[in-house]
DNA sequence: CGATGTATAGTCCATGTGGACTAACCAACC
DNA sequence: GGTTGGTTAGTCCACATGGACTATACATCG
């Protein structure tokens, strides 16, 4: 099943984690999904929604536990998460974490990192951190290099903006490295809060 | 042709911008793109570069210009740019350049913004300063609810994260504004290098 | 009351993407 | 000196994407 987690596509990735919260029908999925603007992490359609849990199925990653249909209404189809559909995005997120290219991928394992266990979060942030760190040099080498060869600050300014971001990313990665590395920092399973339940319900039906 | 504008990929811009330097074939497309490290903005591969070079020619952005084989090597097609694809990526630009949402366009947008005139640039990024700022404090708002409601920070990182890169973004843009506003910062068309000569030698034949 | 609009739940298809493949040439190796 | 490996230049195809489309139900507004 390890290659199941390659061809794992981001909205896949969510789509799973979000199914671990209750079983759902795709339509509720993308409500909820909306609701809670994960769509400023991956693009929500139509199309790619039921495309997406069509693929899971077949690969074993989700399963179907009920059709039921409401007056004329189309059928609806739920789906449950099976167990090699978690475990594949606890690799997933394993593998992307670390991961300095793909900054969109890098976004939604963090907003899942919560799936792993806070040790091997810090170890897989640790990783990332240095491997940003040596992208940093590289960047800054190249905008001396470019400089003393004469070329013009016009053509940099895309360079220049990706040295000042990968600043601020380092910063915030160092900080939440040492916050998680505090005992005191809150981490692991919770039970459903009260508001986690009317959120479900109100996109629910 | 403004729907041929709406239909540029990101890949489809570059190579608009790329051909504005010279005649090229594909190959040699990618080959100087890939050493100037443009694959940090955009996906670079054989099927997608020849596919979004046809395409573009389809939509008479581009043009061939002749054909030339060396031996028993596959032929070369070499391609230039028209007005049409000229103009086109001038529009491109002055579409994604304001826009907050799409980061990876803006990347390339920032990266083309010298085809542009630099006042139109500087009204350009205000929109866009404007836009984002009311992005973060969207966030901010966000996150404070967040907390009230009593939401766990485990599940909140990644927008933490959204909001400190925003900050660096915003203090970079305004920079960046000053600067251009300035009149000795060094702005319009300039005569090729010959270190640009030089690279366009190296990475041809 | 009929018309307009929107939410629900989903299908379908044209395009775009990325990776595997080809086939010739050149270089190095040991 | 044959064989492995990389470069050149490009083709081809399976799959993912996103947007148009369908069809029912419910609300609302003059």
């Amino acid at each position: 099943m390890q290659d199941a987690v390659d061809r794992l596509t981001p909205l896949g990735v969510m789509v799973l984690a979000l199914l671990r919260e209750g079983d759902m029908h795709p339509y509720e999925m993308m409500r909820l999904m909306r609701a809670r603007r994960d769509d400023r992490l991956v693009a929500i359609t139509n199309g790619t929604m039921y495309h997406t849990v069509g693929r899971l199925e077949r690969a074993g990653l989700l399963a179907e536990v009920g059709v039921d249909r409401e007056g004329n209404r189309p059928e609806r189809t739920t789906y449950t998460v099976t167990d090699a559909g978690y475990s594949a995005v606890i690799e997933w997120v394993r593998r992307e974490l670390p991961r300095v290219d793909h900054p969109a991928e890098f976004r939604i394992a963090l907003a899942e990192a919560h799936n792993l266990a806070r040790d091997e979060v810090v170890s897989l942030l640790r990783t990332r951190r240095d491997a940003r760190a040596s992208v940093k040099s590289e960047i800054a080498t190249g905008l001396r290099t470019a400089a003393a060869k004469g070329v013009p600050t016009q053509y940099l300014l895309e360079l220049e903006r990706e040295e000042s971001l990968l600043a601020a990313d380092l910063e915030w990665l160092d900080r939440l490295i040492r916050r998680l590395e505090d005992e005191e920092f809150p981490w692991g399973a919770l039970a459903p809060t009260t508001r986690y339940l009317e959120q479900r319900k109100a996109a629910r039906l």
